[in-house]
DNA sequence: CGTGCCATTGAGTCAATTCAACTTAAGTGG
DNA sequence: CCACTTAAGTTGAATTGACTCAATGGCACG
């Protein structure tokens, strides 16, 4: 299921319909920007979708590294250090090195911000923690859900959040399970998610124990 | 035990002795070079001995996300993502942003590199790859122990081991007992090591399970 | 030459993994 | 539009690797 880092590029890549601005790229879920340790000539706008950026390994195994979320600048470097996918159908947007400008470092500090965190988050805590503090950190970057009110599409699947949390599918499940069983919050469909308590989040993405108020 | 990110800084700083550079100064073990969210207006060399870049918790955790070794700049950043403090005692040149120059943005660059590297072996794999793995990454660091031949000072304590590979002092003791009485290395002192077969040191770095030519 | 910090080893516990069965949703083509 | 096929998600049960707690050993530093 996994590809390794040698296979072949970008395996459905659709020229944009009349619809839309002609620079834009319509991407396939899976589909891949770029592979790791290639060169990458220019930096792109995620404009719709969600992208992955993961270190594949040899062993089959990967750490995904961040997610890309619309308005987000992927920056071009010498050589990627990640590979990146589309999570679901994206809509990418070519950025010259022009357009980028003054964000050349910010954007890697950036990156190097986002590594820390998710280390401190890796690096100690329990699986429930980790899966609360990633709740809350796609919070605001999950589109609505068009079919029902106050819900939002959870366009992650499971599989990705174990490899970014390092954790296993069937763990993410069950913490998930947990949190709705709780009333933390609500999963009215497998891509759907309700946000019901972000204090009580707040607080299991701090603690690594429970205790919470159930009196 | 663990110092907390609002503490005074730098608690031993001494001025440098007669015969080295004005210009050099020496830090005591555990000395604080700067603290994390603090403004650091210089950039730092290592002369001599090993610095710990290190972000702190609230909960009195840390995550090491670096080690510093003699020859290695540490950044000037608009504000510091890490606190960096002397693991062994210590001899540092500060050097200007004139001195770096081009450095700038390859130097981030470096740090988020080693962040991925680091994401990647804490992601998945068992605390004996993890330590293997590390093993192999401060090989070519350590300085020689002047009283053994063929023998490295294994100059960072446990703990800091342990907190850089995400893994509890304890386990990090018995990786490394495993690993002697298997012959991979030998401890002739606690803070010396002898690195014996570094094949198979890369071979358990790589694959999560021993599965090693006893017979 | 104590004395305190760091390191080591043991035992028991528990959280997370693996393996496996099964359910549900999503595609696909007739 | 429906049956079929495949992928994704969920739950259970057993196993184990790493953690915690605890006690001891030893080196280094004052």
């Amino acid at each position: 299921m996994l590809q390794i880092a040698t296979a072949s590029h970008s395996l459905l890549e659709e020229r944009s319909p009349s619809a839309r601005d002609i620079r834009h790229r319509v991407l396939a879920r899976n589909a891949v920007l770029f592979w790791q340790d290639e060169r990458q000539p220019q930096a792109i706008e995620i404009v719709e979708g969600t992208v992955r950026a993961a270190r594949l390994w040899s062993d089959g195994s990967r750490q995904i590294l961040a997610f890309f979320w619309p308005g987000d600048i992927i920056q071009a470097a010498a050589l990627q250090r990640y590979t990146a996918e589309a999570v679901t159908r994206c809509v990418l947007r070519p950025r010259s090195h022009e357009d980028v400008g003054t964000f050349e470092s910010s954007g890697t500090d950036q990156a190097l911000q986002a590594s820390i965190c998710l280390l401190a988050a890796t690096g100690k805590k329990s699986a429930t923690s980790r899966m609360a503090w990633f709740l809350l950190q796609i919070y605001e970057h999950l589109p609505q859900d068009p079919r029902r009110a106050h819900a939002l599409r959870f366009t992650i699947p499971r599989n990705d959040v174990a490899d970014y949390l390092g954790m296993s599918m069937e763990t993410a499940c069950r913490t998930l399970a947990a949190f709705r069983a709780r009333g933390l919050i609500d999963l009215p469909t497998r891509k759907t998610i309700c946000y019901r308590d972000m204090a009580q989040l707040a607080r299991v993405a701090q603690s690594p124990k429970w205790e919470d108020a159930e009196a």
